[in-house]
DNA sequence: GTCAACTACATTGTCAACAATATTGTAGAC
DNA sequence: GTCTACAATATTGTTGACAATGTAGTTGAC
């Protein structure tokens, strides 16, 4: 029973255009030409095809017949859309965390809290936000919740690109670790609506921060160029 | 500007392969030889490959490298999974239809609710579970939400199997459409978070409902032809 | 100069052949 | 009879060529 071990061409493609997108080395509304990316990763154009088209599954590249594939973009509202579905699911994950967490899992969330708010006490705001990904990560797994997961991870994705505007809104990070704070409270004591609750206000919050920056940075130039249909 | 009109052949192959597989044509399990698929439809193989591509992405089928696609089977355990995440999405969707419904969209939902009891008067479990998946999706309408709109279909495409199970439980009927009353009843009164309660008890009472319904029709033969990764 | 029709080009969509892998069947050793 | 090694087959993964479509540029009429 020879079980294929090496990726195949395809899925290697997947991940390295969703890589390249998800570091902003292809950026919003750029053309993804299939022949082109096919070179740029030493792939088949069929491996790219597919690849792609997982991808506007997923959300992050739209495409058009006969007209070829662009970095999907993300306005404002839609991001603020896509936090407010987070929440909702991420809320249920964290339920279910609350529900299912055992004592040395508590530890480690307790441990990324305080590592959190030694970078906090740093003013190390990547730091943080490194931390804090981590956190819902580890929350996720903790809850178990695959098809949460899955979608959380998705959404996830297509926001990376306004995740780090909210870290810069003023007193956003002091309130952020506290936010986080109760949501790890709650776990621990296993306290499941206590724990949805925080985590629902947490992202809220995000959601609102990302609202405020928008205003402040986006003047609201109306770019005519890229339609959403 | 000859905008393209006729669907390309990738797209219908996503269509019809997503349609027998919702319409259970194709059963959850059974292999999907890409060969037979494009000769059932008339298609390429090409085609059909990159809409099982697609498909994967979407949940509807699984599939392993050199060793083809299937059906993605969807236990009971999964199901209420899935049911626990529209639930969340949805309760967010009732919110902002409670928020957004004009007068007019109200009357039309009263209207189906109304056809509903009706049908449920009549004893047509079919035809109020019809009215059911109306009036959810004249919801979303409303909401006008697009990114919890489509995750929402997704999930509702993969559990489409288990759906007609729990019309079956005695009383489910009766409670079912008391339930969409109070749905409606919160929307046309523009009480958000009310609408996102009620939505979010009438699909845990859904999921409970789920649970009986397999409980009671399958006593739990363990299947170890299929695995689950 | 502006517009329409036409041509040339770039890119995507489709097809058929070939390579790689898994699965099944067969023969032989013990 | 059972197990292993090997051959045969079926299916998927990959490649290259060709067709279909959209886009840009060019020419010509007015």
């Amino acid at each position: 029973m020879p079980v294929s071990e090496k990726a195949t061409e395809t899925q290697t493609a997947y991940y390295r255009v969703r890589q390249a997108i998800l570091a902003e080395e292809l950026l919003p509304g750029q053309r993804l030409v299939e022949k082109e990316l096919a070179e740029r990763f030493g792939l088949g154009r069929a491996a790219i095809r597919t690849a792609l088209a997982r991808l506007e599954q997923e959300g992050l590249v739209k495409s058009e017949p006969f007209r070829g594939a662009t970095v999907r973009a993300i306005d404002e509202a839609e991001a603020v859309e896509i936090l407010e579905a987070r929440a909702a699911l991420e809320s249920l994950a964290a339920r279910y965390a609350a529900r299912k967490a055992t004592p040395e899992q508590v530890r480690h969330l307790e441990d990324i809290l305080q590592r959190m708010q030694a970078r906090y006490e740093a003013g190390d705001l990547l730091g943080m936000s490194e931390l804090n990904s981590e956190l819902h990560q580890r929350l996720l797994e903790i809850a178990g919740h695959r098809t949460a997961a899955r979608l959380i991870e998705s959404l996830r994705a297509q926001n990376v690109r306004h995740q780090f505007r909210t870290i810069l809104v003023p007193g956003r990070s002091r309130r952020s670790l506290e936010e986080h704070r109760r949501i790890v409270q709650a776990v621990a004591a296993h306290d499941e609506e206590k724990a949805a609750q925080a985590m629902l206000e947490h992202l809220s919050q995000v959601a609102e921060a990302l609202r405020q920056s928008a205003a402040l940075t986006t003047p609201q130039p109306p770019s005519p160029i890229l339609e959403e249909a």
